[in-house]
DNA sequence: CGTACGTTTGATCTTTCTCAATAATGGTGG
DNA sequence: CCACCATTATTGAGAAAGATCAAACGTACG
């Protein structure tokens, strides 16, 4: 069966390039019962302090992990992209402690939350690699405190332009030297706890010193190393299977 | 038997705090082969890009998670107290993202590796609770996330300050309305994302409105509701347990 | 009792924000 | 296909939060 007919297709290459899965594991994860949903930019897929009822896989287009402060500015905190489970957080906690939100059009899959709570409880390899990607959501997590809290601006935009295009690559989202950026300024300003008008500030100088080259929202770097050493960037935080390797040759 | 004579007396208690185990289970996990040591300030339980081989619990004293820049700037990622496990990440993750640096003197528990995975994997009730303890971390750096990225110097120490408090309260380390705080003002400042220089100004001027008192590094909120207000804090994204009744009943 | 580390304070400088206005761009109905 | 509208992007000028630099002051501890 070719893995990209069904709607968790490319969630199941993505956990299968970190573990591996026993043919009867991947079965089970194909089996599982869901419903698709097509869905516009901006809907929500969980509110803040909503108990949650679905585990949904995002299988097309781009979703965002946000929180919003007392005083009403928002921060992003991740962003999802296709093959993502977007609610591993919820499987075991009952409360959202933050909200998602469609960055793009697309589709979702939604799992029963019990389902998909009693493979990885039942079954080693799954609940193995579950833990993983949860854990690898957490560390890029940590690189964002660290991208937020001790880079400047000119960093951090760069920072972030890398991890998009490396996890793009991964997914077979983006090729060679560039790619469409799913986001507004305003968003990439609220992912990197900057303004909007300083982000575009950033992105022009970035331009103008050769990083990248940008036609509307593609990102092309025709320097990739260079931006990355503007980034401090290093993909180790990502975790991709199979790059330390790459990592050593460098 | 009582738990407060085992090492891992303080983390079994909180883990049953969050979902109560089997008594096997329990068994299982005071059972666990493990080697005590005592450390110093400043020393590290996990390296960079190290390969943990042990899954370190703390017994005693404070730790905290760190990643350096390329610059050299440090950013706090996580205060570890004791009773908690350290190294959940690195359970199922082979190589560290981040180092882990004991923050006093203190004491903490090697637990090999392997025998953590297994009781994970093969054990439901133990899987479930630790996933469930990983996912609240991954909450917290969100939140921390939210705090250097998105609130200005004044609401980040008092939120800072709020977390400690509800957190050392919860595990029984402090008592009322003060706690010692474990750090300096220069980690402070690198758990935050500013200068000490900046957080010692912005600490008088909390001392100045009243909303804390100091003696040394005591801290004191005579006012816990207006602190709590200035850090635009909400214990929400801490879960704790039975606590949601609290957060409907103000 | 001196040394090292942490805290406090002042003066100045930078980065980034704020406010405000203008220009592109894409989508929509006629 | 075109005019119009709502977003989004771009630019400038001034303000502010926080950083940097430098020095003095405490306090614990060997």
């Amino acid at each position: 069966m070719d893995p990209h007919q069904h709607p968790l297709g490319r969630f199941l290459r993505d956990v299968e390039r970190h573990y591996r899965l026993p043919d009867d594991d991947r079965r089970a994860l194909l089996d599982l019962p869901l419903r698709q949903r097509q869905l516009d930019a901006g809907s929500y897929l969980v509110r803040e302090g909503s108990v949650p009822s679905v585990c949904s896989v995002l299988v097309e287009g781009f979703a965002y992990r946000q929180k919003v402060t007392g005083e009403g500015a928002r921060q992003i905190l991740s962003v999802c992209i296709a093959g993502d489970a977007i609610d591993l957080q919820n499987i075991f906690l009952d409360i959202s402690d933050h909200a998602v939100q469609m960055l793009t059009r697309g589709t979702v899959a939604d799992v029963p939350r019990e389902a998909l709570q009693e493979l990885v409880l039942t079954r080693p390899a799954i609940g193995r690699v579950l833990i993983q990607l949860t854990l690898i959501e957490a560390s890029i997590l940590r690189e964002w405190v660290v991208n937020v809290g001790r880079r400047d601006a000119r960093e951090r935009i760069a920072h972030i332009l890398c991890e998009f295009a490396v996890r793009l690559e991964t997914r077979g989202l983006a090729s060679g030297d560039g790619f469409e950026l799913p986001m507004t300024q305003e968003q990439l300003a609220d992912a990197t706890g900057l303004t909007s008008v300083h982000v575009n500030r950033v992105l022009k100088a970035l331009e103008a010193d050769g990083l990248i080259e940008r036609r509307r929202r593609h990102i092309q770097y025709p320097n990739w190393r260079a931006l990355q050493d503007a980034g401090d960037f290093s993909r180790r935080y990502l975790h991709v299977p199979g790059e330390d390797l790459i990592e050593a040759a460098i």
